[in-house]
DNA sequence: GGCGTTACCTGGAGGC
DNA sequence: TGCCTCCAGGTAACGC
């Protein structure tokens, strides 16, 4: 599932691969692909048409790569199953093909491929907030630890600020960008903390705690090119990374904690899963988890 | 305004 | 073999 550390290996492969390169024609081969561009396929296709991509940005989830011109962006999200890939031209389209950009150079073209159609690309207005060029959509979306603007003890105040439980705070993505649910359950198994302590009371070096390891499981992921439990993940070259062997607890439920061996336990969470320790990790007390 | 819940979506895995 | 159900989970919309 791409977090931050997937996005930001697709964003360095379309760094490398496709800015500074000029789009020649676009093809929408799924209408849900595009739902988030709310004029539809045809605008989509020829806003984008002979436009010239002049940098790849990221924030969070969210990757950009800004048009000739700097003030449109061509915004996507992977969401769940969403990939980038760089093809040459003539390969056989992926099962899950949804849009083909393809470039005045004749050289390879530019595949979004995505299985459970979560993500998407649009064409969206660049506006400054807080000093950077965002688009539209991103607006409300808090820095990533990997900005270099990212401010650690705005992040823990705004954390301790919220009146709900850790791991729902550590995934909203205005407070502090790029944790997915993998990361979350790493960042707090690596912090000692359980996910439905309360951000309330939560004490200043236990946020910065459990930031910290946020930050770094998702630098050490970045290392290894990402996360990959399938082929559903991949780069811009279809490969897949291996942060996956480096994983404590998420997704190994039964199998043995690697700092005390109690089983890792799975807990329903948000319709989706916490994976965590029940010893090193200590429930809350009025919760009774 | 803040917080919690739900819909969206597809395909693999497992049970019967 | 075929059908059904569950599960994966980021985001936005909605209700309280």
């Amino acid at each position: 599932m791409p977090e931050l550390p997937e996005v930001e290996v697709v964003r360095l492969g379309l760094d490398r691969h496709v800015v500074g390169r000029t789009m020649a024609a676009v093809e929408v081969l799924h209408p849900r692909a595009i739902r988030r561009h709310e004029p539809g396929p045809l605008d989509f296709a020829g806003r984008l048409a002979g436009r010239g991509l002049v940098a790849a940005v990221r924030r969070g989830k969210y990757l950009w790569l800004e048009l000739d011109g700097r003030t449109e962006a061509l915004l996507t999200h992977l969401g769940m199953s969403g990939q980038m890939l760089v093809q040459p031209v003539g390969t056989p389209d992926e099962k899950h093909l949804r849009v083909r950009i393809s470039f005045a150079d004749g050289g390879p073209e530019l595949r979004f491929v995505d299985q459970r159609t979560f993500g998407g690309l649009a064409v969206t207005e660049l506006a400054e907030v807080d000093g950077t060029l965002l688009p539209d959509p991103v607006a409300h979306i808090g820095r990533d630890p990997m900005d270099p603007a990212f401010d650690p003890e705005r992040a823990v105040a705004a954390l301790r600020a919220k009146r709900t439980e850790l791991k729902r705070a550590l995934l909203d993505q205005t407070l502090v960008s790029g944790i997915g649910n993998i990361y979350a359950d790493e960042a707090l198994w690596r912090s000692r903390l359980h996910w439905a302590r309360p951000t309330a009371g939560l004490t200043r070096p236990a946020a910065r705690l459990v930031l910290a390891a946020a930050t770094e499981v998702m630098a050490e992921a970045l290392g290894a090119g990402g996360t990959s439990f399938d082929s559903l993940y991949v780069n811009v070259n279809g490969q897949s990374g291996y942060f996956d062997r480096s994983l404590a607890v998420y997704g190994k439920t039964g199998q043995p904690c690697p700092r005390c061996g109690t089983l890792i336990a799975r807990e329903p969470f948000m319709n989706r899963s916490s994976y965590f320790c029940r010893v090193c990790q200590r429930p809350p007390v009025s919760g009774q988890r």
